[in-house]
DNA sequence: GCATTAACCACAG
DNA sequence: CTGTGGTTAATGC
C-alpha cells in the first residue's frame, strides 16, 4: 500500500521556512532524495526501536509523537502539518527513541538524513531555520511540561482542549482525533478520570459533548479552569 | 477525623 | 471502545 510518487519541490507551495532558504541547486539534490508517502489514521510512521531512517516533514494531517514510558505509553506531543519530525535522528542513532503515528490521514515527505546533514553544513541559513524549529519546540515543550506537572487533572483536561480548538483546529466546535484513552495517555491521565473530568465540564456548561465532537460553549471559563485547576 | 483527588477494578452498553 | 459506580490510597484541612 506504499504511494511513494516523486513532484517538484521548486514548486511546493507548503515548503519549510528552512527549505525556503534553498537555491535552484540545493532544491534539486532535495529533489532527488526524498518522497511523498501518505499514512492512514493510526497507521505508524516510525516505531521506537526500530532502525532509524528518515527525516520527515508532515504535509497535512495530525501526529502524534509516543514513547513507551516504565508504567505505560505517553502521548509527548501531537504534531500538526509543515514541521519536522525525527530531526534528533539526524545526531546519528541507530534506533529510534520514540514513536510517530498518525492520527488522522497524514501525508509525509520523507528526506534522506545524509542529504539534510549536508544542506545544514552547506547553507547556514538553512541550518539557522532548522536551529529556529527546534528551538521554539523545546520551549513548547517545557511550558507544556510544567503545565501538566503542576497542575491536575481539570487543569490538563481544559489545557487540551484549548489546544485542539486554538492551535490545532482554529474552531472552537472539533472532532477530537484522539480516543479517550489516548487523550488519557496525552495529558497524563487514565481514560476514567479523562471521562469524568469531561462529564464534569459537561455538567458545568463548559463544553458540548456528543461522541467524539465537542464544542467549547463557556471559553473563559475554561480559561480559568485551566490557570486554577 | 473528614473531604478531595485520582487510580484501579468490574461491569454494561 | 466508553461511561459509570464502588473502592482505595494519598494528601490536605
Amino acid at each position: 500500500m506504499e504511494t511513494i510518487m516523486h513532484y517538484s519541490c521548486e514548486t511546493c507551495p507548503i515548503k519549510s521556512c528552512a527549505v525556503e532558504t534553498l537555491d535552484i541547486e540545493e532544491l534539486l539534490i532535495l529533489q532527488k532524495n526524498c518522497g511523498v508517502r501518505v499514512f492512514k489514521k493510526n497507521e505508524t510512521i516510525f516505531q521506537q526501536g526500530s532502525l532509524t531512517s528518515n527525516i520527515a516533514y508532515i504535509k497535512s494531517g495530525l501526529v502524534k509523537i509516543h514513547k513507551k514510558g516504565p508504567v505505560k505509553d505517553q502521548i509527548l506531543k501531537l504534531i500538526k502539518p509543515l514541521r519536522f519530525i525525527g530531526i534528533p535522528t539526524i545526531l546519528g542513532e541507530r534506533l529510534y527513541q520514540y514513536s510517530a503515528t498518525a492520527i488522522e490521514s497524514t501525508s509525509v515527505c520523507y528526506i534522506d538524513t545524509d542529504i539534510f546533514r549536508m544542506l545544514i553544513l552547506g547553507n547556514g541559513k538553512f541550518g539557522n531555520e532548522i536551529i529556529n524549529e527546534l528551538c521554539k519546540d523545546e520551549i513548547r515543550f517545557f511550558e507544556r511540561s510544567i503545565n501538566q506537572m503542576q497542575k491536575q487533572i481539570h487543569g490538563r483536561l481544559a489545557d487540551a482542549l484549548l489546544f485542539f480548538a486554538n492551535d490545532i483546529f482554529q474552531n472552537d466546535h472539533f472532532r477530537m482525533p484522539l480516543s479517550r484513552s489516548e487523550l488519557g495517555d496525552f495529558i497524563h491521565a487514565t481514560r476514567e478520570s479523562v471521562t469524568r473530568s469531561m462529564t464534569s465540564f459537561k455538567k458545568d456548561g463548559l463544553i458540548e459533548i456528543t461522541g467524539k465532537n465537542i464544542v467549547i460553549l463557556d471559553k473563559p471559563s475554561l480559561m480559568r479552569v485551566s490557570k486554577t485547576g
